[in-house]
DNA sequence: CTTGATCCTCACGTCGCGTGAGGACCTAGC
DNA sequence: GCTAGGTCCTCACGCGACGTGAGGATCAAG
């Protein structure tokens, strides 16, 4: 048996019924966007019939996450057609969701990775976190995944064989480079090999991920090399390309 | 050829660099967060090889939307490990996407409703909104699916009939009910006959969703009364049910 | 008349800067 | 040496939707 009080009701009466703060309703009042029918001698607010159909109007609005400058524009100009409006703001909503989205899954992949090389220092993190925005630059997010796949597959021996594999590889071909050896010559055949297999293994054999790795190497070469130590030159890939040829 | 100046830099030059505004850099000095090393005689900043470093660590946390505080907390002091951070604030980005998928679900609903009701008021947005964040209260998401998925597959001339013969067969049994007339009776009988295909065809057979629109009219009633026209109170259904067991 | 609840009006804080305002400094050409 | 245009400095307001006091007036009940 709730005694419906009859209007007017005063901010606090209010705010019950609606579930509203009393602040939320000063505000309204000073944005103009609610303000009450009438005032006591004292200065009380005193809400209507009207005013709570309009607070009501207000709240449905606000469930849809519309902005108080715009649900003040629906409710006193229908200038703007309701429909129109709900298309942008879901076009936001939907932007919002893409961009969290994203985020979400660089964080995972953040999450991934700081599990494996546990310990990890605030510079560790750091530098995890641009090389994972500096490959989101040349791979597409399904090269990426497929990266990470084959990343989780493989041991932390293996990684640094690989790791020193590269380090001794690619010092040799640079020594051949500048020899000017013949990139048919045995010694160098021989590196082509074992370059080849290196870069078969980490690309699965996926053309565009050996593409996606060189632009990547050409553009950021110099920083590069800082992180991974010993990072092939464009000019050593054209010439260990030529000895692959002659493979 | 990019000469790279050697440091120290000037903020407009960081600025150039890094892709960040002056004004970001004057910020970060303000709250503590990248305070330049230096500064000349007449106040300019001058950043140094350190603050670049510590600069790019903060655009690399920013990148994972890690405010600003939290950045602070993170390098300055190893307090809290950076697992743990990235964890917390996944899952508030996991909070986020959930809401806005909500707002959008919610969005699509009312766009849909909007586009079979064209030429819509403000009022009527409003109502739509309320009915349905009433209706989220009583049915479960795959139930509203349903209905959802239901209601687009009726012709609005046939809702306008069933909306009728509830505006018919409502007054009718509450004239017997009030009139002591036996639930077992012939004439009672038929309404009970023409009400159980009503609900059949709203509920599709579902015995869950006609119970969620029982306490949906249960709770609501007056409130529905207002908007629907017609609503069955609890002791009307209470006598119907008994004529159906009649039947 | 007192007391506790409710009401009022400022006014600052949030978060990450954008955007001036008003003035000092720096570099280059004359 | 002077001037002009670019760069730098320090305030300080603004955004969005209120939360959270501060300090004081008013109201309803005992």
């Amino acid at each position: 048996m709730a005694m419906n009080k009859p209007p007017p009701w005063k901010v606090g009466e209010l705010a019950k019924r609606t579930g509203m703060s009393v602040r939320a309703l000063h505000h309204y009042d000073d944005i103009g966007l609610l303000v009450p029918a009438l005032r006591t001698a004292s200065g009380h607010r005193l809400y209507d019939r009207h005013d709570i159909e309009r607070l009501q109007q207000i709240q449905s609005l606000r469930l849809m996450g519309i902005s108080l400058e715009e649900v003040k524009r629906l409710i006193d100009g229908p200038a703007v057609s309701p429909r129109q409006l709900i298309d942008v703001h879901l076009a936001r909503v939907h932007e919002q969701i893409a961009m969290h989205a994203r985020l979400a899954e660089r964080l995972t992949a953040l999450a991934i990775h700081l599990d494996s090389a546990h310990g990890a220092s605030i510079e560790d993190l750091c530098s995890i976190i641009e090389a994972m925005t500096t490959m989101e630059q040349y791979f597409t997010t399904e090269q990426l995944d497929t990266l990470r796949d084959r990343r989780t597959r493989i041991s932390p021996e293996h990684m640094r064989e690989v790791q020193d594999a590269w380090a001794e590889i690619i010092p040799a071909v640079r020594q051949a480079m500048d020899a000017g050896t013949d990139p048919a010559s045995p010694g160098v055949l021989a590196l082509a090999r074992r370059w080849k297999a290196l870069v078969t293994e980490f690309t699965g054999g996926d053309a565009a991920i050996g593409k996606a790795v060189m632009t990547m190497y050409q553009h950021e070469g110099p920083a590069l090399e800082e992180k991974l130590g010993h990072v092939p030159t464009p000019d050593m890939f054209e010439y260990i390309g030529k000895a692959m040829k002659a493979l």
